[in-house]
DNA sequence: CTGTTAGCGCATTCAC
DNA sequence: GTGAATGCGCTAACAG
């Protein structure tokens, strides 16, 4: 099928310059029929077609990458994937991918910036359309290669900070403020707090922050809390709650660092007869299903992952140099009354 | 930095040529040292890495997949990513490729076998090492890309059929009689279930089967049933199981398709004052952390995703070439008693 | 509308 | 332990 190779190294799929030759035509021809460039008569199209119909020729990617200086991988770099959060950005990513000709490599640092450093570098080799990372803060290196790089680059989930090419997301401090302010308004005024680890999740501490701006801004202390360095969990949200009314027993209000560990605290309500809203007010982030199929529903904030993550995705396609502007998308997010605060 | 270089087409990153030339070594000596290859002298490995260094270097690997016909991508095709349990397997997946040079690609099907062979077809371009994808049925086209081509295969979840590369899961078909026994063993008689689109989902419809099969094998006929061509969600678990009791009000347990569908039921009783077990049994699928966490643990089966995807990665790592023998691997499920059934 | 020329950046092979 | 020659498969740029 093409003698010139050798034949030790190469499984013997055929290559452009067969489908050329079948076809009859120069291998920037089939080239072009290949990638749906114009102009091509329509009889050679369709005589290249058929050869590569006959031959089962798949294109190779990386020559075409090599060649072109570019390639049609999206690298797509999470904190987790055991956080469903994450599972539905990756969802609204592939959503908006589907029916182009990108493809989504994906890296997960466990929350930790020096592997997002890693992973940006090694995903740089592979010559990416775009990279896309979650929150605007990173390594002195990871931010380097973001910035300088000849490909697009979306920032997700936050935007109180500053951009380096799109960001989509949302103020996680402004949500943490407005939580308090609803249970402040609603009349809750012993306030607990119940989390996961802070260190490494910079927008679960933003809201953090912003719920202990309400609360100053109202003249009360921070939240008596209880949080545990461990990844985010229905059982941790269960236990930690549990801890937190045995040391703090007057309280008549908790916020969750988000909607896992809130119902968690759910089911713990359920189990000590505690009646929620009632007696003790949970408030959780996010928005989940599961939340809101709870007997009571959740009250809680309704965060937009999958939005954001198509989203992003639409405004990186949209052109492949970047913008000379920066772009912050706001998504907002809604305060979801529920029946649980 | 090159000068040959076309100065319009490429971003000036520098190449191994320039790291060679500054550490006064051939490109291949340069190759050698970035690939970790023997025989090197430490000192010249030395000057190529402060060279590297110095440059900022980063490899090409469109170049190095075309010079060496193979590239260091996983590609991994999942039914869908709405589902947490293909979450879990794509962390799985993740965590044995950290520390190593792969990288995952994911594809979404959709549960939809033809989707499932375009995207196949497609990953095919970039020559990967390895394709894993979910379950033994493809269409011809998909299975004809995967049995010919130069790379590993491994495929998920089930082992209830013929493996092309490498298998590894368990037989849905088994855990979905063994939860019937379960309940007959318990003196369960008048079963029902409730279920999602089990067209588009093999296992769940092998797991019904079993359950079938086990109501046959005690002299009873099929379970009442209740399904609905939806994504799984725990809000169609109650509402379905609302419908379901309804038109069936004598049943005594109730199958699920999986655990969303399940606590979705559960909390339907929770609502309805139905007492779980007592009044009505409740049996799931998957184990999910959400299930354990209920004031009353879920009833269930215990399958390992988070292992599934770890061991096939690890299998198909092991060796650039399809071994002699295909493999299929049981890792099997656990029935949970729970306190629901 | 189509073809020619000339690489893209790296790894293989084999010689030294 | 190191290097020279060669080509992987494809596409950009222009000419025709």
């Amino acid at each position: 099928m093409n003698e010139k190779r050798n034949a030790f190294l190469r499984a013997d799929t055929p290559t452009l310059a067969d489908v050329a030759r079948l076809a009859n035509v120069s291998e920037i021809t089939a080239s072009r029929v290949v990638r749906n460039r114009q102009p091509i008569a329509e009889a050679t199209r369709l005589r290249v077609l058929s050869a590569i119909q006959q031959l089962g020729y798949i294109p190779n990617r990386a020559a075409g990458s090599l060649a072109s200086a570019g390639s049609t991988l999206i690298s797509v770099v999470l904190p987790s994937l055991s956080n469903i959060v994450f599972a539905e950005v990756l969802n609204g990513i592939h959503s908006a991918l589907s029916g182009t000709p990108f493809q989504a490599v994906i890296g997960v640092t466990d929350y930790d910036r020096e592997a997002e450093a890693r992973i940006v570098r090694s995903f740089l080799e592979w010559q990416p359309a775009a990279i896309i990372v979650v929150g605007l803060h990173h390594t002195p290196a990871a931010r380097g290669y973001l910035e300088k790089g000849r490909f697009r680059v979306g920032e997700l989930m936050d935007i109180d900070g500053e951009a380096i090419d799109v960001a989509v997301g949302m103020s996680h401090r402004q949500a943490g403020y407005d939580s308090g302010r609803h249970l402040l308004q609603r009349g809750y005024r012993r306030l607990g707090y119940v989390g996961h680890d802070l260190e490494a999740d910079d927008r679960a501490r933003a809201r953090y922050e912003g719920l202990c701006a309400a609360l100053r801004d109202s003249g009360l202390p921070p939240p008596a809390e209880r949080r545990f360095d461990v990844p985010t969990s229905t059982t941790a949200g269960r236990d930690l709650l549990a801890l937190l009314l045995t040391e703090h027993p007057g309280l008549d209000a908790v916020v969750f660092s988000n909607d896992d560990m809130a119902v968690g605290g759910f089911f713990y309500c359920l189990e000590k007869g505690i009646r929620p809203k009632e007696q003790l007010a949970l408030f959780g982030f996010s928005g989940l299903e599961i939340g809101q199929a709870l007997p009571m529903p959740l009250s809680t904030v309704r965060s937009q992952r999958f939005l954001a993550g198509k989203l992003i995705v639409e405004k990186l396609l949209a052109s492949r140099e970047r913008p000379a502007e920066k772009v912050t998308i706001d998504i907002g997010y809604e305060i979801v009354e529920g029946a649980t605060a």
